[in-house]
DNA sequence: TTAGGGTTAG
């Protein structure tokens, strides 16, 4: 039986901890969560059982209102009523540690996996690389794709893009850019939007980010307003100011669908550039786009009408 | 199939 102390619960009954906080009377039911565990209730007192089936469907729903240590607790009332566990149970259960940051419960399962004569599939491959993460323990993440991949398991394109996105965010370029090229390689399982967006992001400071869009240009996946604006924003950081404007108009050509942050990230690139007149015109054109200016262009723009001396103008604004 | 999950630009 699984018993981790709860974070986030007291050891009130799951129906109690969903009536306290939903502030309800034991005969309302307000919510699919208060449904679902009304619902668990009533199939745990049934006789004959339901199948398990039946009881993963709740455990699924109520693990999908984020209530996961209610799913353990649940899952252990079904084993005092020696329902056994089947694969997606077990799948459920491995998802609820990894988000309650309780690993080793989770590698538990996991062993409860194989000795039950299952083999863990992508999806547990994906749940447990992304608890992983989720601690910030890449390298953990790292070594669970490794050992499970060798032992079967196939990765998926979402295996792939938090591993990648995980080596990004330790600052693991080589890494991240290795994965990116065992992607290309790998016949089943092609880099997608995502994996080339994350990968330009790591990379903006590089020529390798703009030859990577020009490779998707040219071979696919074609890049998105996103791509555009993780290398806008990389342009302007480097004071690139003349392949910012064409890339700018590269992305007005492709009809992509412009939007605030685009319009945000070039205002502070003319600004910083101390090209008001710029800044300016691009801020006049926001209304003719469809575009409402929000508190962080206000902001871009009065800052760069404030460092250029223009104080009236920035206060008139 | 009842389970899981990815970029996140200002």
């Amino acid at each position: 039986m699984f018993s981790p102390s709860s974070r986030n619960h007291s050891q009130s009954s799951p129906y109690e901890v969903s009536r306290i906080k939903h502030g309800t009377s034991s005969h309302e039911i307000e919510n699919p969560e208060e449904e679902a565990l009304a619902l668990f209730r009533r199939v745990l007192r049934m006789r004959p059982l339901p199948s398990v089936v039946r009881f993963n469907h709740l455990l699924g729903q109520i693990s999908k209102t984020k209530h996961k240590s209610v799913v353990i607790s649940l899952f252990n009332q079904m084993g005092l009523l020696g329902i056994m566990p089947d694969f997606f149970t077990l799948n459920i259960l491995i998802n609820c540690f990894c988000h309650l940051n309780h690993m080793g419960f989770s590698l538990c399962v996991l062993g409860k996996f194989v000795k039950s004569g299952y083999a863990p599939d992508t999806v547990t491959l994906n749940t447990l690389m992304n608890g992983f993460l989720l601690e910030g323990k890449v390298d953990e993440a790292r070594e669970c794709f490794c050992k499970m991949t060798k032992g079967g398991c196939k990765p998926d394109i979402v295996t792939y893009n938090s591993l990648l996105n995980g080596f990004c965010k330790v600052g693991d370029t080589t890494a991240a850019v290795q994965l990116f090229r065992n992607m290309e390689k790998d016949r089943f399982c092609k880099p997608n939007i995502v994996s080339y967006n994350t990968v330009i992001n790591d990379l903006w400071r590089t020529q390798a980010a703009m030859e990577l869009l020009c490779k998707m240009q040219d071979c696919g996946p074609l890049p998105n307003i996103r791509s555009y604006g993780i290398l806008l924003d990389g342009l302007c950081k480097n004071g690139q100011l003349q392949e910012t404007i064409e890339l700018f108009r590269n992305t007005e050509e492709k009809k992509l669908p412009l939007n605030i942050v685009i319009y945000n990230i070039l205002i502070g690139g003319m600004c910083k550039a101390g090209n008001l007149v710029a800044a300016r015109d691009l801020f006049s054109q926001l209304s003719s786009k469809g575009l409402q200016p929000d508190a962080r262009v206000y902001n871009t723009m009065i800052s760069g009408l404030l460092d250029g001396g223009l104080i009236d103008e920035a206060i008139n604004l």
